[in-house]
DNA sequence: TGAAACTTATGAAATAATTCACAAATTATA
DNA sequence: TATAATTTGTGAATTATTTCATAAGTTTCA
């Protein structure tokens, strides 16, 4: 399989939200013209894009939904069943945990960490253990290689400590800077730079 | 100034961010090449970037931090002052709306709408007005172009009923796909594609 | 003051991503 | 069955983004 450029990664997922939006909707079969009306994404992208996967259509005729569901959410990760930590249980940490949509993910969250860990885990809502972070290194998981992080604060020492654990990825809420060590990757989610990049647009839209 | 393209935009929150860390530790200078370091960027895009803006640093000196920050932060939306609204209150515009690092954004959210506004606003942590989501056309804050979306179905309806009164930016946080109408923008914020992409690379690396 | 050491800003080159254009295969239809 | 109408998959062309290379300006230090 060619190597798959972080550009077309990002799309994977979107197509493959469209796709089960209209596999719920009663469609069985698609063109890649169609898909594109539906994600506005051009439709050459998109076969490009899938091209990448394999060979997932037929000349004359499309692609089947269901087929490409399947293609997807395996490519994506559903096969992996990943361990993740979370750390930090504040609201945004609880919200997370409780995330009515979280399956087809490609993993579960195992445990979450936080200073307040008596109190965190007493909250209705939360359904993992929570272990105060002084004993992430004893409870740290067999073989987790992602952490979710939503600590307000201190997240360098803390992500240092986790590349001494093992972790690979972290799926950054803080908006704090750190330094990744070596070997480590991140995705950001910030939702302060979100806000404003796309007020950027809209007062950009109006010149 | 010049266009600025879509991967220099998603930068710049990333670069007013390290920023302002490293004036809280007393950096007041500062060269692409240590920022480069700072924010795992090669220093020639970062001199790009900044470039684009205006001639922001000075040759054999670099840039002085606290003018970037102002600059950044302008640049950014701080002056914008925009007003939006939140939809949907459930745990996650609950967390967004007392949101503790709230300040240095474009705008604040004056209002919010739920079906159950009743229930909702009565919230301990939430601190703007909760209307019913009939009284969206009512309500509506004047002048308000963006909205945060963060309801867990029914988004089309919606979307459609914010176009008609003038929303012209969306931060997206369903996972159900809808349909853009004409002159709108949206960023996605989706964690658990961030979380697919993530793992995605993840073990793409082991290869 | 003057020379050496830096650092930015930016044309030009290189690389990456998208889009075009069309051959090859399939389906629909007469 | 034969023909017309589709639609994918992919080299080639185009467009966008990043990186190189260096002129021009600034600082440092003897």
């Amino acid at each position: 399989m060619a190597e798959i450029s972080k550009s077309t990664l990002k799309r994977y997922p979107v197509y493959l939200k469209a796709l089960r939006k209209l596999s719920e909707d009663g469609v069985k079969r698609i063109m890649s013209s169609e898909l594109s009306e539906y994600v506005d994404i051009k439709s050459t992208t998109i076969r490009r894009d899938f091209s990448l996967i394999g060979q997932l259509g037929k000349q004359g005729y499309g692609y089947d939904v269901d087929e490409l569901i399947k293609i997807f959410s395996r490519e994506l990760g559903e096969e992996y069943d990943e361990k993740m930590i979370l750390i930090g249980v504040g609201r945004l940490g609880t919200a997370i945990l409780n995330y009515n949509n979280w399956n087809h993910v490609a993993g579960e969250i195992v445990c979450a960490f936080d200073i307040q860990a008596e109190k965190r885990s007493k909250e209705p809502k939360v359904n993992v253990p929570v272990y105060h972070i002084d004993q992430l290194r004893e409870k740290m998981p067999e073989g987790c290689e992602i952490a979710i992080l939503c600590i307000p604060s201190g997240a360098q020492e803390i992500v240092n400590e986790l590349h001494d654990l093992g972790v690979k990825g972290i799926v950054n809420f803080t908006r704090e800077h750190f330094v990744l060590p070596e070997g480590m990757i991140k995705q950001d989610v910030d939702v302060v730079s979100t806000i404003q990049e796309l007020v950027f647009e809209v007062n950009s839209m109006k010149k």
